[in-house]
DNA sequence: CCAACCATGTAAGCTGTTACATGATTGA
DNA sequence: TCAATCATGTAACAGCTTACATGGTTGG
């Protein structure tokens, strides 16, 4: 299972698509970052129809892709990993995208990502300190303070996101 | 060319490396997200040498790859490219990192690559402002709220490096 | 009637990942 | 001497990109 899998899987367990329907989506969305052109799309449905997870459905003349049970199982499955160093921050976003409604679960997985973040942000703030770091050339280490950065901003973004999230429980 | 195979000729130009050098830089630096295993190192050097740009050099009993004019010249251009929004911003990124000693050139990037994010920021806001991005469930409508954060901490990135290197020229 | 869009695919080629294989050297 | 590190690769496999191919429908 590739992301872009995931990513047709989800899509299309919030509502029945035709392939056609989802190339809109990634066009018309910032989903776009996660896919693109016929050429995978298509080959990438044909292997979750394969393995059970959608099955395709004829309403009225179109045929539309409609999750299955075991679809819906293995997504949620992947819906409650958590988030590692080692994972595409990319990827781990895109499950909290489809985290609609499960509150306790996106509240879960903005603690991993946070921790994550800070992680990811020690790690660089270590490595511009280090000897190696301190005799790289001005524009490379602005490279790495780059990553920081973001990150920094990723991570804040997790902590802001948490309180919304929270607020949210009592109105 | 792949941004792995800028990223090696980069390596390369700086000095002259074996592949097993190269893949340390890779395990004990934040290029580490560029690259990975020998399984795509040492193919990657394969093609660098027969398309003339490196060249392979005994120093000693160890055998290290050099640059060649050719691929000199390859870098240079590959280095003068304007950042676009079409382009993934870390492999732009990385062109960054090795614009050592260049002012105008690094300043020129900046330029383009605050340009990009700033429109980058535009375009995700007025997606969050459109119908499709209202009746988002709240954590897609986060996840999309993340690419905006993110990409607004880049914009401040560029600006303030920007003027760190202005700032480096009137000591 | 013609352009644009709906709609689904296939094929070639390249890259990267994972896992395996091999052997030399060095430090504890 | 034994583990770690130096050092260089190969092979199978899967995935994505680009480009091509095909045909129906709809609005101006």
């Amino acid at each position: 299972m590739t992301p872009l899998a995931y990513a047709l899987l989800g899509l299309i367990r919030d509502e029945p698509r035709s392939g056609y329907g989802l190339r809109k989506v990634f066009e018309t969305t910032p989903m776009g970052n996660y896919s693109s052109s016929p050429g995978s799309i298509y080959p990438a449905l044909k292997n979750l129809e394969k393995a059970g997870l959608v099955e395709s459905r004829a309403t009225g003349k179109k045929s539309v892709l409609a999750i299955t049970t075991t679809g819906e199982t293995a997504f949620a499955t992947w819906l409650a990993q958590p988030v590692t160093s080692e994972e595409d921050p990319n990827i781990a976003l895109l499950r909290f995208a489809f985290l609609q409604n499960n509150r306790p679960q996106s509240l879960d997985f903005l603690m991993s990502y946070a921790r994550c973040a800070h992680a990811k942000v020690i790690a660089l703030r270590n490595f511009l300190d280090s000897e190696p770091g301190q005799a790289l050339p001005l524009q490379a280490r602005l490279a790495v303070y780059h990553g920081l950065k973001t990150t920094e901003a990723a991570a804040e973004w997790a902590a802001d996101a948490y309180r919304q999230l929270n607020e949210d429980i009592t109105p």
